[in-house]
DNA sequence: CCAGACGTTGTT
DNA sequence: GTCTGG
DNA sequence: CCAGACGTTGTT
DNA sequence: GTCTGG
């Protein structure tokens, strides 16, 4: 999993049902988001905000440069509570990113078939994010970062890859958007079950594959 | 103590 | 910032 | 993550 | 092979 995923069909309207927001963001549709682009974010409660204002890939505040860490594009859930990397946002930059789906490339016969997958229930999936922000000392300048927090395949998603985004329920959201919170080990507890049976999947074209195309066609059942 | 690392995925 | 390795 | 580029001079 | 752009 990495940072390719999909707002189709997301509008503020359904976010603010489905997450119990007050005020979202003006935001563009986009089939084939990458992680620069248009993917929403909730940072912390009732404070919904626009992820393309962040940088794809988590930043650390003590940083020295902003290119560090530039291939933290994902933390492991199993690992993400001890690692000093994460350890700190783990506590209080917490966040749920955004999106209708996400495609996932299955390799055999070293060929690659991507697949969309969402869920089930046709509501947006919210992956658990961190984020941070990180200021550079001489020119003041302040980049904020965020990743996804990845796990285990479910056995739905196994045979297409092993490892998949963690998707929180909504009963979660509260608990995952409280910066207050910070009991790590049941945070961790959250992010290493994934509920089963919760997502759905098809096979689409080679055109999502590159990252300039968008549209509907990302998204067609092959 | 100080210095240096701090990450994941996928592929080999 | 904080942990690990030497 | 995947796909695609990977370069410079001089001219508009 | 490795980096960049999306």
């Amino acid at each position: 999993m990495c940072g390719r995923i999909s707002t189709a069909g997301i509008s503020a309207d359904i976010l603010k049902a489905h997450f119990d927001i007050e005020s979202v963001f003006p935001f563009t549709l986009s089939y084939n988001v990458v992680p620069t682009l248009q993917i929403p974010a909730i940072i912390e409660q009732n404070n919904i905000r626009k992820l393309e204002a962040f940088r794809w890939g988590l930043i650390p505040h003590w940083a020295r440069d902003k290119n560090i860490m530039a291939t933290a594009f994902n933390a492991r859930a199993e690992s993400v509570v001890h690692k000093p990397l994460f350890r700190e946002s783990i506590k209080s930059k917490r966040c749920l990113v955004l999106a209708t789906g996400f495609y996932e490339w299955q390799v055999s016969c070293g060929k690659k078939q991507p697949y969309y997958i969402f869920r089930a229930d046709k509501r947006p999936l919210a992956f658990a994010g961190l984020w941070d922000v990180w200021e550079d000392d001489v020119t003041g300048e302040a980049i904020e970062s965020c990743t996804i927090i990845t796990t285990a395949a479910t056995h739905q998603m196994i045979p297409i890859h092993e490892r998949m985004p963690v998707v929180l329920e909504r009963d979660i959201y509260d608990t995952w958007l409280d910066p207050e919170f910070n009991e790590t080990d049941v945070l961790q507890e959250l992010l290493i079950a994934p509920k089963q049976d919760v997502l759905e999947m098809y096979p689409v074209s080679n055109y999502v594959s590159n990252s300039r195309n968008d549209g509907e066609e990302c998204i067609e059942r092959l």
